[in-house]
DNA sequence: AGATGTTGTGAAGAATCCTTCACAACATCT
DNA sequence: AGATGTTGTGAAGGATTCTTCACAACATCT
């Protein structure tokens, strides 16, 4: 069952949208602030937070960041009634994954829901690639410098990248790019190109998470 | 030097805009349509591209996952005469890194270009420092539940270790313990208890980084 | 002292990973 | 067509990593 938290001050509203989504067979929680609703985030995995921008205390902006680091895979709508479009770019660039300017109607609300909650099962189901895969595709030095390449440069020809990385026998390069493909971190696209799959991006950013944190 | 390519339709923006770059001492390069720009962005790299967003043929709402595809690290800056929060969320959604409404200040494209460079720069410098031991130390299964387990549990001594992750064989912990220990990431106290050093904790902080993460 | 449990070493062999080599299909250019 | 460059496979062997085994120093308990 999926799991939702309805993070919003006004008492009406709030109760509304939960109804809403207990009729349409969700799970819905409330929290009348952010403090209150990151503390529930710490105890209990959610897969979508429905966000109110104004509150008191803690405001919605400030505590985009702040969910995205206690739970990163979980989704965020954000919701206001003071709408522009830097303030949407703004809640979008802390991390927010959609943005619904109110009053909205209930079919725009669930149509966003609904939307979220597919591409967050479709990367969920993506991730089945285990911790070892992962390892497996890291372990070794010239696969890293392979995904860091591809992560920076795109989609790349197969002469190109045993060039850029200097390497003096292609087979060698060939061998590692089909580890990588098999762990599926990179594929080939009709003209041959390598590039990054999105698992592979993320491979890629835990790379550069571990280089800035060791 | 900074290489930046801005794609816009209108001849004389396009024309203002590149020589207030090139007086700020960037590298600024014009592309009258979307489908120009992906060509250059396919020869030559830049860290960022000025995207209008109403142009003639491909559109550059269009554009932006194009743009993105090419060119993964570079940063784009949407630009548009007719906003919306609906549209500015869309545009990010596809990958945009800002969304500016025109007519902009100067002041406020030279802020956002700022901006943006240099977030570029900070994720750009992957340093190879030793992420080689780092990397001997995570790629095997049982060092990586040593080195939770550790971090979970604290100071704990060998058998103890031993019995928790239910190994048969002692002398096979006793071996990834060395190398754990040779990679700096645990060491012994005087009552030859185990606890992780504190390049050790993190490591085992990128271990749920990644876990969350993949 | 003797029995039991803890902590550790070193070496041999197994398993895995990586490199190298020989070669081949295919595209592109002259 | 022939030459050149690109992309790829498979097998052999070398290198590295991992497991297992035999054993030993040391503490603790009875």
């Amino acid at each position: 069952m999926e799991q939702i938290l309805v993070i919003d001050d006004d008492d009406d509203l709030r109760t509304t949208i939960i109804e809403v989504l207990e009729q349409e067979g969700l799970t819905a929680h409330p929290a009348e602030n952010a403090d209150l609703a990151l503390n529930l985030l710490k105890k209990h995995p959610y897969h979508l937070v429905l966000l109110d921008m104004v509150m008191p205390g803690t405001d919605g902006m400030t505590a985009i960041p702040l969910i995205r680091q206690q739970a990163p895979r979980t989704r965020i709508i954000a919701m206001t009634a003071f709408s522009s479009a830097e303030n949407a770019v703004q809640a979008m660039q802390r991390g927010a994954d959609d943005y619904l300017v109110k009053p909205f109607k209930i079919d725009a609300l669930m149509l966003s829901i609904r939307q979220n909650l597919q591409e967050a099962r479709f990367q969920e189901c993506h991730k089945d690639t285990d911790m070892d895969d992962v390892f497996q595709g890291l372990s070794n030095v010239l696969r890293r410098q392979i995904l860091i390449f591809l992560h920076r440069q795109g989609m790349t020809r197969f002469m190109d990248l045993v060039r850029a990385l200097e390497v003096e026998d292609h087979t060698k390069v060939n061998f590692h790019l089909k580890v990588l493909r098999e762990v599926g971190f990179i594929e080939q696209n009709a003209h041959k190109q390598y590039s990054l799959t999105n698992s592979g991006e993320r491979a890629a950013e835990c790379l550069s998470f571990i280089s800035k944190n060791i």
